[in-house]
DNA sequence: TTCGGATTGTTCGATATTTGACATTCCTGT
DNA sequence: ACAGGAATGTCAAATATCGAACAATCCGAA
C-alpha cells in the first residue's frame, strides 16, 4: 500500500488511487498472492523507462520497492506526471482489461523493483475465480463513477465553484468534517489552473468558513455544503 | 442503439457513449436477451424523474422508445444534462456493479417507455455466464482508459492545446483523416469554456491547416498531430 | 538545533476568457 | 419554397487567470 494517512479517522487518501486504475487491491487474497507467488521481479534505475504510451500490454505491474512515475512524456521531452506510486502500488491492469494499447509512460524514479504480472496469467486467474472477477467488476465501475463525477465537476464554472466542488468531492460528499491530504499545486493540477490561482480559490473558501487550509491538507467542514456551492 | 452515425466510414461517433457509461451493449446477446426477457417496461412523461442521484441503485434502465436525458440538477433547479439517450441505449449499470449510489439523475425529454432490468437479475446473469463477465470487464476497462485520458487532456493548458488534445483523442489518434460528429458547444462543454473560446480556438486549429469545420462536425485531417500539438 | 527543499501566501502587469449581443448560415418539417 | 429553430461567426468591454517573482512557513534528515 502506497502512503496513505489511515492511522487517524476523517483523513482521507490524496488522488493517486483515483487518477491511477490501481486494480490489484480490489482482488481477493487468494488471487492476489496466486499473481504475486508466479511473477518475477526487475529491477530498474533512476529514470528508467519502464513502459511507453501506445505498446501493446502484456503484462502489468506490481511494485515491490522504489517509486514509480506514471504519466506521459510531452513534446518538449519533459514528462507529465499523473500519479507517484510506491511499494504495493500497481499500475497498467486497464490494457490488460480493455486489450487495448496503454494510455501511460512509466518511469522508475530512483531505483526500483517491480513485479510482472503477465497479461495470460491474469486471465487465467481471473476465469478461474469469478468472485475475483466480479469484485474487479465493482472496483472498476465505483472508480468509473469517481472519474465521471470528478469530471462533471471540474468542467465548468468559475474556479471558485470548480474548487468547491472538486474538495467536496475528494471529501466524500457526507455531512461530516473530513481532511483531505493533497497540496495546493495537486488541486492546482487537477483543475488544470495555475497554483496562484487555487490558492486565491482556497482562501476565498477559507474565508467563508466552508474550509480550514493547512500545510499539505484542507479539511472540509460540511463536504455536502461544498457539492451544492459547487452546482450554484 | 442511439443516433450514431455509421453509414459513413471515418465518422466517429459523438459523444454519449463515453460520458454515459452504456455497459448493456458490451454483453453478449444471450445475456442481453436473458435481462431483457424478464424485465418490466413502464412509461414517463415529458420531464418526468425517472431516478433521483444519490438514491441507492436497484436495477438500470434500458430505453424502448422516446428519449431519456441523463446529468444533474444544480441549485438553482436548472437541468444540466451529460447525455441524452435514446432508443436501445441503456444507463445505471455502474451503480449496480459497485454497489454505490447512482450519481445521476435521469428524467424522460417527451414521452419515454424504460425496460427496468433489476439488480438481482443482472447479478445472477453475470454469474452463471463468465465470458459475459469478461466482455463487461473488458468494456468498463476500455471506457475507463478513454475517461481517463480525457480527463488527463482537458484538465490544463491554453484552450487552443486542450481542444487540440480532445479533438485528437475523439478522433482517434491515427492518421488518416476522420470527421468527429459533434457541435461546438458540446466542445465548448467538455473543455469547460464558454462557446465564443471555443469557436475562436477551433478557428485557429482551421487557419493553422489541423483541421475543416463544418455545421456540427469537425474534420480532424491527422489526429495523431492533434494529440502531439496538445502536449506542447 | 540547523539546514535545505518543499509548500504556501501574495503581488501585479500581461494575457486570456467571459458575457451579451447581433448577424449569418444550416437544416428540417410543412 | 418558406419558416423556425439550432448552430455558427464575430465583436468589445468587463472580468478572471496567468506568469514570474519574492517572502514566509513547514517538515524531515543530519
Amino acid at each position: 500500500m502506497s502512503n496513505i494517512e489511515q492511522s487517524e479517522p476523517g483523513i482521507t487518501p490524496p488522488l493517486r488511487s483515483l487518477l491511477s486504475a490501481m486494480l490489484f487491491e480490489a482482488l481477493p487474497d487468494s488471487a492476489r498472492r496466486q499473481l504475486r507467488d508466479h511473477a518475477p521481479v526487475q529491477s530498474f534505475t533512476d529514470g528508467q523507462l519502464i513502459h511507453q504510451r501506445g505498446t501493446a500490454p502484456d503484462g502489468f505491474c506490481l511494485i515491490e520497492e522504489g517509486t514509480v512515475s506514471v504519466g506521459q512524456f510531452l513534446a518538449s521531452g519533459e514528462f507529465r506526471s499523473v500519479a507517484l506510486l510506491g511499494p504495493g502500488d500497481s499500475y497498467g491492469e486497464l490494457a490488460i482489461l480493455s486489450r487495448r494499447p496503454r494510455i501511460v509512460d512509466s518511469l522508475a524514479r530512483g531505483p526500483a523493483r517491480v513485479r510482472f504480472i503477465g497479461g495470460a496469467l491474469f486471465e487465467r486467474v481471473l476465469a478461474s475465480d469469478p468472485a475475483a472477477m466480479r469484485a474487479l467488476l465493482g472496483a472498476m465501475a465505483a472508480q468509473l463513477q469517481e472519474t465521471l463525477d470528478l469530471l462533471a465537476g471540474i468542467r465548468s464554472g468559475t474556479t471558485l465553484a470548480r474548487a468547491a466542488g472538486l474538495l467536496g468531492n475528494l471529501a466524500g460528499g457526507g455531512h461530516q468534517p473530513r481532511t483531505v491530504t493533497i497540496t495546493q499545486q495537486e488541486i492546482a493540477d487537477l483543475l488544470g489552473v495555475t497554483r496562484a490561482t487555487a490558492n486565491a480559490a482556497l482562501a476565498r473558501l477559507e474565508k467563508n468558513g466552508l474550509i480550514a487550509r493547512s500545510y499539505r491538507a484542507i479539511t472540509v467542514h460540511e463536504p455536502a455544503r461544498l457539492r451544492i456551492r459547487a452546482l450554484e
